[in-house]
RNA sequence: GUGGGUGUAGCCCAGAGGACUAAGGCGUCAGGUUGUGGCCCUGAAGAUCGAGGGUUCAAAUCCCUCCACCCACCCCA
């Protein structure tokens, strides 16, 4: 028997509702601050991921499903949801457009990971991406963007973990003093800490390894080696998200494990914190553009996963709007009932009305069972009786009385 | 990639000191007299007991190998 691949799954009608509900969440939030919809490729070429996510971040080295085309080229199965909209942004030249430009996605992508609660090898992503403002206020609306999804939805117990991890000018001399820092305690690390310490410096303050925590927590600290520039960038976003009332809190060992953030990084976590978390993050990400072809340009952005959101939903017991049945249930007996119930059926559709009827010759008792279990309000029950008198019979399910009408007011009686 | 746990009908699960024609509940379907649902009653269908191999007269129950799922690590959404 097959079954769906590792990591995966079918999202079966019962769980539609929990999506629909998202969605509609993301269309509505997403209009209140002017975002428009992208869909991008599910695939691109290689080198797109592996030059703006990085090469030697876990996501490139050992997460892509990564093939070569028949022609010949390397494509990969999207990792992540920014690089796509970057290269669009790029290719079809919105540079050109009012800036900022305002987009939004919702998309599969696909990382080859072992499965475990919260994490699949495909799920699926809502980001937004706005290019072309480096002003902090536009960090503050982004994040605003992403906190009032949440509280949309009606997530109470998240919280929103701020850092800012500066930029090319006053990185390299912060990663240069961790380093150092690092380096005195170099005895005392974990296996993994040693190699980040030359590989990738910022996630030694991400190990989660009990004997380096006070290390850690007493490491030098991004924010205080920011350069005046994004100094003055962080002061301003944090005044602005006060303003807003967005309670933020400064986590200074909050990394990313992508390479292309710059200053601003957020990420979303439920209060009770699991191992696979996080609910949503992203950041500045100022060089990428250039770094892609593009001219310089300042831009922002972020991913939120939707499974992990609908899971917390779920915890939280966030009520969702159900799926209301059809209004109708047409029930016939015998084969000229069967005509006149196609045809009321189509009629009634026509109109805008629900109805769903059975197939075959089942017994009205079966029919009505059936009825009863889709939750219908009415049902319509025409039988040989009602064919020669051409009419039918109008049953409504909920307090049982019924009354007969003529067939060409059914759909007065339904309104 | 590493470590631990689990795997019985569509779903939840009993059975695990070898003998099962594998039990129950939910759900599904059909009946409970002639054309009427929800409750109730009766009945039926539905399981090569995750797959393959081995031990044995006999295995869902013991052993091995795979596979999948869950949990943790890693990393992330």
């Amino acid at each position: 028997m097959y079954q769906a691949p590792r990591g995966t799954t079918d999202i079966l009608p019962e769980e539609q509702p929990y999506w629909r509900f998202v969605e509609s969440v993301i269309a509505e939030v997403t209009r209140l601050y002017g975002y428009q919809r992208i869909d991008s490729p599910t695939f691109e070429e290689t080198g797109l991921f592996t030059r703006s996510v990085g090469e030697g971040t876990d996501l490139v080295d050992k997460e892509m499903y990564t093939f070569d085309d028949k022609g010949g080229k390397s494509m990969t199965l999207r990792p992540e949801g920014t690089a796509s909209v970057c290269r669009a942004y790029i290719q079809h030249g919105m540079a050109n457009l009012p800036q900022p430009v305002k987009l939004y996605y919702i998309t599969p992508v696909f990382r080859y990971e072992r499965p475990q609660a919260g994490r699949f090898r495909q799920h699926h992503q809502f980001g937004c991406e706005c290019f072309g403002e480096d002003d902090p206020a536009i960090d503050a609306e982004v994040i605003d963007l992403a906190w009032r999804f949440y509280k949309t939805l009606g997530l109470k117990n998240i919280n929103l973990n701020l850092n800012s991890i500066g930029c090319k000018e006053c990185r390299p001399a912060y990663l240069k003093i961790l380093q150092d820092y690092y380096r005195q305690h170099i005895n005392n690390l974990c296996a993994d800490c040693k190699t980040r310490l030359e590989k990738n410096p910022l996630r030694l303050l991400d190990c989660k390894q009990e004997s380096c925590q006070h290390i850690a927590d007493k490491a030098p600290r991004s924010v205080d080696a920011l350069c005046p520039a994004c100094a003055g960038h962080f002061d301003k976003l944090q005044k602005y998200l006060k303003a807003l009332d967005i309670p933020y809190i400064i986590n200074n060992r909050l990394v990313r494990g992508l390479d292309y953030y710059t200053r601003t990084i957020f990420e979303v976590q439920p209060e009770e914190e699991g191992s696979q978390s996080a609910l949503g993050g992203g950041g500045r990400y100022d060089g990428l553009i250039e770094q892609l072809g593009g001219k310089p340009t300042p831009a922002l952005g972020f991913g939120l996963g939707i499974e992990r959101i609908i899971l917390n939903i779920k915890k939280e017991n966030v009520k969702i709007p159900t799926p209301s049945p059809p209004a109708a249930f047409i029930a016939y007996l015998g084969d000229a009932a069967q005509v006149n119930a196609l045809k009321l059926a189509a009629d009634l559709r026509q109109a805008g009305i629900g109805v769903v009827s059975a197939g075959g010759a089942k017994s009205l008792k079966a029919q009505l069972r059936q009825a009863n279990t889709l939750g219908v309000c009415y049902t319509i029950i025409i039988g040989e009786d009602e064919v020669k008198a051409g009419t039918a019979t109008l049953r409504n399910m909920s307090d049982a009385t019924q009354k007969t009408v003529a067939l060409n007011e059914v759909l007065s009686h339904l309104k």
